[in-house]
DNA sequence: TGGGGTTAT
DNA sequence: ATAACCC
């Protein structure tokens, strides 16, 4: 395997602050910084915690389910391994991407590729998920404010982290500062730009991240650095596995103009690059010269102005924390379902994998969902339909404990559920099947204004291993500091 | 084209 | 409830 460290040492020796007190200071005179276009940060005052002059990390795990896999059996590492679910390989290490094989390939079309390639089954994610949770909550030790895209994929805003160092720099009389790792476009780190100088030190927040991901989960992956979600994320894949880049302002329109489609630009999905093609646009300077009026009469305001903005490399949504997941799913996709009872025998599977899910998670879900794939050949490529109900309050209480008051009503709210959809007496061909937890809750004794709430936040429960027996979890809290 | 997720309408 | 987006 690679080395934890960079592969790259190539900073350059020189960036030393030349003036003793900082020319980064917020008083410094209009520094003659060529003004980009589309240009996040402008020179104006602006309040302090406010969406300018940002600093966001997007961080990118190396083949992350294959990465996993190699952790759990280490004789795998050595071998092109590829992630199975269902006839499809979903991702592979680097040693299969260098015989050829890519993301999403049929197992067909990879074995033929490789034959001596290594499959796994990837279909139960838990292992994933668990360690994807640890990879936030790593990150979140460096800021609060992490968002996850994905299982392999997290934003972090660490505009304050850097703004604490900045000072500290400043108060040690100014030492030296260099960038860790690739500066996008090999552009010179200006010293007397305070944007160049917040990104450098985000390059090294950003290098300690990989290290600590490296360190202590064994992990390894990519990072970009820049002053908004959108940019940080189009920089991170910039050099491929295992390192990470920076980018400067000035450099923005070379990074979206890099892209050779507008299919490319995250936010930019399947179905607005279709309508943008009908109008004739296909590259990010198309849709950047294109009239925002004709544009906005094609896709409404809101989408035209969204998407133009993401031409520029504009993006001022903010890093929002995830937090836990606002849902939890489990679904089956397969060839052929056409019996109720064997939808009943699917559905009482997803289930009861779903609720160990739930009783570990600790909160209590007030929706379910049943969706479904039906079978057409004429599909509109990936149609679902899906219905939703409320739990029963009298179901929801018996959720934390032993689990199996539930399954039965459960089951038989899915299956009217299914019955609504599908009229059961007529021939139906499923393909895919999936229950849906949402609405999740704290637990009654955690939640705001509750008694419980404060008597818990000044001792928690101490889960030290027994529970009591045929007493409801949540009362265990509420009732065991009185 | 898997097995997940999110937000907007 | 669906449709769009992300991985």
């Amino acid at each position: 395997m690679e080395l934890p460290e960079e592969e790259e040492e190539e900073e350059e020796p020189d960036w030393l602050c030349p003036e003793p007190g900082g020319p980064w200071n917020h008083a410094a005179p209009g520094r003659g910084s060529s003004t980009t276009l589309g240009a996040q940060c402008h020179d104006k005052t602006v309040p302090s915690g406010s969406t300018a002059h940002r600093v966001i990390v997007h961080t990118d795990l190396d083949c992350f389910y294959a990465q996993v896999e190699m952790i759990h059996n280490p004789e795998l590492r050595d071998k092109p391994l590829g992630v199975q679910q269902k006839y499809l390989v979903v991702t592979c290490n680097y040693e299969a991407r260098r015989l050829g094989l890519q993301k999403c390939m049929s197992v067909r079309d990879a074995k033929e590729k490789c034959p001596e390639l290594v499959l796994v089954n990837g279909e139960d994610l838990t292992q994933y998920r668990e360690m994807s949770y640890k990879v936030t909550e790593l990150l979140e030790e460096f800021s609060p404010l992490v968002e996850r895209l994905g299982f392999d994929e997290n934003f972090v805003d660490i505009t304050e982290l850097v703004e604490k160092r900045l000072a500290q720099l400043q108060r040690d009389g100014c030492s030296k500062v260099s960038v860790s790792g690739h500066v996008y476009n090999n552009q010179t780190v200006n010293l007397h730009d305070v944007m160049h100088i917040r990104l450098v030190i985000g390059s090294q927040i950003a290098a300690e991240m990989r290290e600590a991901m490296y360190n202590r989960l064994g992990l390894t992956g990519c990072a970009g650095v820049a002053s908004n979600k959108l940019l940080s994320k189009l920089v991170s894949g910039t050099f491929k596995p295992n390192q990470q880049t920076v980018l400067l302002p000035e450099s923005c329109q070379d990074l979206v103009g890099s892209l050779d489609h507008i299919r490319k630009v995250p936010g930019i999905g399947y179905k607005t690059t279709k309508r943008l093609e009908l109008l004739g646009l296909s590259s990010v300077r198309d849709l950047q010269t294109f009239s925002p009026v004709i544009l906005e009469k094609e896709l409404g305001v809101s989408i035209a102005q969204h998407i133009q903005k993401l031409s520029y490399g504009e993006d001022d949504s903010p890093v929002t924390s995830s937090g836990p997941p606002q849902s939890l799913s489990d679904e089956d996709s397969f060839k052929k379902c056409s019996s109720e009872v064997d939808v009943k025998r699917k559905i009482e599977e997803l289930l009861a994998n779903l609720l160990d899910r739930i009783s570990k998670d600790g909160r209590k879900p007030h929706t379910i969902r049943l969706t479904i794939r039906k079978f057409s050949s004429t599909n509109k490529w990936f149609s679902r339909e899906s219905r939703q109900c409320p739990i029963p309050s009298h179901v929801i209480q018996k959720f934390g404990t032993g689990n199996y008051d539930v399954v039965d009503p459960l089951v038989g709210i899915l299956m009217k559920l299914f019955r609504k959809m599908i009229k059961v007496e007529m021939p139906f061909h499923l393909t895919l099947l999936s229950v849906c937890f949402s609405n999740l809750k704290a637990l009654p004794s955690l939640t705001k204004g509750s008694i419980g709430f404060y008597l818990t936040r000044l001792s928690p429960p101490s889960s030290s291993g027994k529970k009591m027996e045929g007493v409801p979890q949540d009362q265990v809290n509420s009732c065991s500091f009185v």
